[in-house]
RNA sequence: GUCCCCAUCGUCCAGAGGCCCAGGACGCGGCCCUUUCAAGGCUGAAACCCGGGUUCGAAUCCCGGUGGGGACGCCA
């Protein structure tokens, strides 16, 4: 079995087009099949070596190796269509030769006018076969004064194309509505149709496995295969991923390409398979499985045929369990352009990497992806007594549990650091013995002081992460330091920011 | 306009004539856990697009309608 991937290089790689290239993959992998990726590149307008790179990246960062193609090697290529002008050139001789193909002189403003009439009366606006009778002769001759033209592929007339696509079934189409489709263009560059035919015959692909907008394209593409006395490969075409609102899925939907998803602290492992089920079930009630065993299940016979809305809630879901099981290292690693964005983290040193992969995976159990994490952690980097104090309901809580708060400082002023939560709750019970609050009349004034913020971490996480942070990172002020500015801002009058506001 | 594809809870998926007064997951509501917010556990509400057939019996098969999507390019 050999399967492919070919995108076109003209942007991001888009996550309904990482879904089908999932789906050559994992049929691959399930089946011990080769993965090819070839570059589309023959709109020179629009293809660029940049989208190429970026297409690449993702699909690795994906996961989703391919054993032959660009980058790969193999024995079929070159893999980017661009490097196979050469081949297409010999085969368009073939077919002109046969009588399959011709050489159409009209102009775009022709053409234009053609569509322009067809839909005004009704009928399809499809090339209607103005230059099939042109001899050879006469467009040799006229090619030889200058006149440009393209080539066409001569679609038989009355006939019924049928494949057995194997997500959908039976499906047919008359010859009746299919124009000649244009196989070269007239700079010499072969046009969609005809370069995916050529390419994926001669790299002997088995399934062509690709979207739902491509099956009208399929009985031009099969007439081609006829026409050169090839065998068709085997038809997928899976449905497309819609937005909420059931138009295809864009911008304004939100993040489009995994580009975004990745910047946006997604993991990969989490889009692969939140991307797998749509449209297909691994079986037996289990959706979280690794790639792996999902290539394992996979068979594309399951795949369904109705278009699925991309539903971002419960990609979350999916990339909170794998936020869970994910190693420290790795979470601090990839939370590093995070901290950077909000300003708190430079280069890390490695004393900082450290730090981060002891209280990244703290945040990251309760986060929907990381880029979340460090509003989650800003109590560490970005203690300020003063901003805390100017939020009226924070001041009020803290002028009523004014005696706990006193009771802190002088706590803190004697004690170790809080290096760890029998530590901290230690001094927690120092302070309840002080005041006699307990519960959360105790607690939840000691967070206002030591966090800043009236919500976040476990007390007996965020402590111990605050004296170790103030002894790794400079800008992190320790529990003692905090408690001192907090009361000393307390004892101050409402501060200027407020006043302003 | 023409052709093609699709149609089960808000969303994704299971269901391939009786096992279904339809099952799972996300989300949503409630409860629990708890010194806060999350996270987590438990639990509840929630769907077979409509109309005709076929059949003893249809979510499942057939036809029509409606709705959604795709294609009709010297774009892929």
């Amino acid at each position: 079995m050999r399967v492919r991937f070919a995108p076109s290089p003209t942007g991001q790689l888009h996550v309904g087009n990482a879904r089908t290239a999932l789906f050559n993959a994992l049929l691959a992998r399930g089946q011990g099949g080769t993965f090819i990726l070839r570059i589309e590149d023959t709109d020179r307008e629009r293809s660029t070596r940049d989208s190429e790179r970026a297409i690449i990246e993702d699909l690795r960062w994906l996961g989703l190796d391919w054993n032959e193609g660009v980058e790969a090697g193999g024995e079929h290529g070159p893999y980017r269509q661009t490097e196979r002008l050469h081949i297409y050139r010999a085969h368009a001789v073939e077919l002109l030769a046969k009588g399959s193909a011709y050489h159409c002189f009209c102009s775009e403003e022709q053409l234009e006018a053609d569509r322009q009439g067809a839909l005004k009366e009704g009928r399809p606006p499809m090339y209607p076969g103005r230059c099939r009778v042109v001899s050879q002769d006469e467009a040799r001759h006229r090619m030889e004064s200058g006149e440009k033209a393209v080539i066409r592929f001569r679609v038989p007339a009355d006939r019924e194309v049928v494949f057995n696509d194997v997500v959908r079934g039976e499906v047919r189409f008359s010859t009746d509505v299919i124009g000649d489709p244009v196989l070269v263009r007239s700079d010499g560059v072969p046009a969609y149709n005809y370069a995916v035919v050529i390419d994926d015959a001669l790299m002997e692909v088995t399934h062509v496995i690709r979207g739902e907008d491509h099956i009208s394209n399929t009985p031009r593409q099969i007439l081609l295969y006829e026409a050169f006395g090839w065998e068709s490969p085997i038809f997928a075409h899976v449905s497309l991923v819609m937005g909420p609102d059931h138009s295809p899925l864009s911008k304004r939907h939100g993040a489009t390409s995994v580009k975004e998803f990745r910047d946006r602290g997604y993991l990969p492992e989490a889009l692969t398979n939140y991307l797998a089920l749509i449209g297909w079930s691994p079986g037996e009630g289990e959706e979280l499985l690794p790639l792996e065993e999902l290539a394992k299940r996979f068979r594309l016979e399951d795949v369904g045929r109705s278009a699925g809305v991309f539903d971002v809630e419960k990609l979350a879901w999916v990339n909170r369990h794998y936020l869970k099981l994910a190693a420290p290292d790795r979470l601090a690693t990839e939370s590093v352009p995070h901290f950077q964005r909000a300003g708190w983290i430079a280069t890390p040193t490695p004393a900082e990497l450290a730090f981060l992969a002891e209280v990244v995976p703290l945040a990251a159990a309760s986060v929907d992806r990381l880029e979340q994490v460090p509003a989650r952690l800003r109590f560490l980097f970005d203690y300020s007594a003063s901003r805390a104090l100017g939020d009226s309901a924070i001041r009020a809580e803290a002028e009523a549990a004014r005696a706990v708060v006193a009771a802190l400082v002088e706590e803190l002023a004697t004690s170790q650091p809080l290096r760890d939560r029998d530590m901290f709750r230690a001094m927690a019970a120092r302070v309840r013995e002080r005041t006699g609050q307990k519960g959360k009349a105790l607690f939840h004034p000691m967070r206002l002081v030591l966090t800043g913020e009236a919500e976040g971490l476990e007390l007996d996480l965020a402590v111990p992460a605050i004296e170790r942070g103030a002894a790794i990172v400079s800008r992190i002020p320790d529990a003692r330091e905090r408690a001192t500015l907090f009361l000393h801002e307390l004892d101050s009058a409402p501060n200027q920011d407020k006043l302003l506001s």
